[in-house]
DNA sequence: CTCATGACAATGA
DNA sequence: CTCATTGCCATGA
């Protein structure tokens, strides 16, 4: 199987609960960080079939990617309901809920 | 090989 | 804000 797709599938999977990544980190991490085309096509293709939390991965500024339809609200409310504080236009707080893999998580900001 | 497709990104108007 | 353009790159026909 092409490493490309594995490898953006398994780094989606890996996502935590309350976290969110964006489409040029995993498609960095999956070795092409120009390749953020990519992620979402295999988001698309791939969500359903592998079960993959799509809602976690959202675009440079921590904004739904999706302009329209019945999957923006979805993410949201997925989103929302993990913890994650998501704005009247989907946008979350990247410094807050980026998930960046291999760093811990940071300490209390207060 | 080419061509078309993308739930993107960055820039400019 | 939206729209257009360009760059980018894997995937499938």
């Amino acid at each position: 199987m092409q490493p490309f797709t594995e490898r953006v599938i398994g780094i989606i999977r890996s996502i935590p609960e309350g976290k969110v990544m964006t489409y040029g980190q995993v498609a960095a991490h999956a070795g092409s960080p120009r390749a953020a085309r990519q992620v979402v096509r295999i988001l698309h293709a791939m969500s359903a079939a592998h079960k993959l939390p799509w809602h976690r991965v959202v675009n440079a500024r921590g904004e739904i990617a999706i302009r329209d339809g019945d999957s923006r609200t979805q993410q949201m409310l997925y989103l929302s309901g993990e913890g994650v504080e998501v704005g009247d236009e989907g946008a979350v707080d990247l410094s807050r809920y980026g998930y960046v893999p291999g760093e811990p998580e940071p300490a209390e900001f207060f």
